[in-house]
DNA sequence: GATATAAGTTTTATTCTTCTAATAATACGG
DNA sequence: CCGTATTATTAGAAGAATAAAACTTATATC
């Protein structure tokens, strides 16, 4: 056996597994100093030798740079993907906290499972959506206490009649505020 | 051994595949008079083998009636758990789809991996949103042709603005139909 | 009805992720 | 420097989901 282990194989797709615990140690990265076995068995709930064996595994598919008994560091490759994970979870994790209003450990949860399942691709049009909403106008603050109400307070059409009037009444005070050709007045 | 199999453990919550299963069988017994293994190894894309194997975990479960070599049915639990799932898929589906305009293709694959993570009290809060975007008026047509250009035609706030203009005319229109105290106006 | 084809099952094995129990290395307080 | 506590590893096993190969049962066709 002369060649290295290391990719000796064609890529096999990472599992979620896998993923999850790149993610982990990319964000323990970020907090703490040095990465620890000890702490991604917590922050993934799970029992020390199954990291150390997972280690083992992410080690020979170049993802984290790991010699027994010290810290833990990510490659560069290892760390691409802990980044991207990690930022599908961000933006999943605030869509189900201030859209849907999820209580924040559930939605975390959620999220966490929900973030394999989303390709990078769909995961930026996702992106363009939740910044959309929370940019434009007619998505912003008052589109999602709307959307509040309707949610806590009766979702029949007539509602939606009603708060409709409201919302003419405050765009009508941006119109007021914007310059309107004479010809385009009632 | 005198008790039933069935239940003697304390419920373990299903797996994923399992309800994956469910679903697979759920939606072939709507569109087929009768259930074949073969039927959902190819819905499952697995083999046969793999479908008899769980066959008999489903029914130990108390999720299908299964006597080997006959038809696949749903016992009321199982089709309860595959109606749910297929529910979530549905609204999934419907949003990557119509809302984020993921290709069909890819849109069901994701549809079928997150439909294991989000919760039932959290897809109720999704179906809310789907219908409230859809329903009301700050959120219907429009709005999702106005999500469309900022996806693709860019997404920067001057560009919002400008459009907001062009909502505000709309506006305007509905203003001017409605009672508006002299109070308010410029 | 005999037999070929299709459908289903059993058996055996693999991969992945996890655990417990036992053991080893490291760190620290005296 | 020694002993204890903490941290980590090995070894062994188990459960879930899968497949390949070999075998069995059911169905269809002549």
């Amino acid at each position: 056996m002369v060649a290295s282990n290391r990719d000796s194989v064609a890529e096999k797709p990472l599992t979620s597994v896998m993923e999850d615990y790149l993610e982990t140690i990319f964000n323990l990265d970020k907090e703490k100093k040095v990465v620890r076995v000890k702490d991604i068995a917590k922050g993934m709930d799970v029992k020390m030798p199954t990291v150390s064996s997972m280690l083992k595994t992410l080690n020979k598919r170049g993802l984290v740079n790991y010699q027994k008994y010290e810290y833990v560091e990510l490659t560069k490759d290892g760390a691409a993907v802990g980044k991207e994970i990690w930022r599908r979870h961000e933006v999943l994790l605030k869509f189900l906290t201030e859209i849907l209003k999820i209580e924040f450990k559930t939605a975390d949860e959620e999220a966490c499972k929900m973030e394999h399942a989303l390709s990078s691709a769909s995961l930026d049009r996702f992106t363009d959506f939740m910044e959309f909403i929370q940019i434009c106008p007619r998505a912003g603050e008052s589109w999602l206490e709307f959307f509040e109400d309707y949610r806590l307070h009766g979702r029949k059409p007539e509602k939606c009649q009603a708060r409709r009037e409201d919302f003419s009444s405050e765009f009508k005070d941006h119109v007021d505020s914007i310059e309107v050709p004479d010809s385009q007045k009632g």
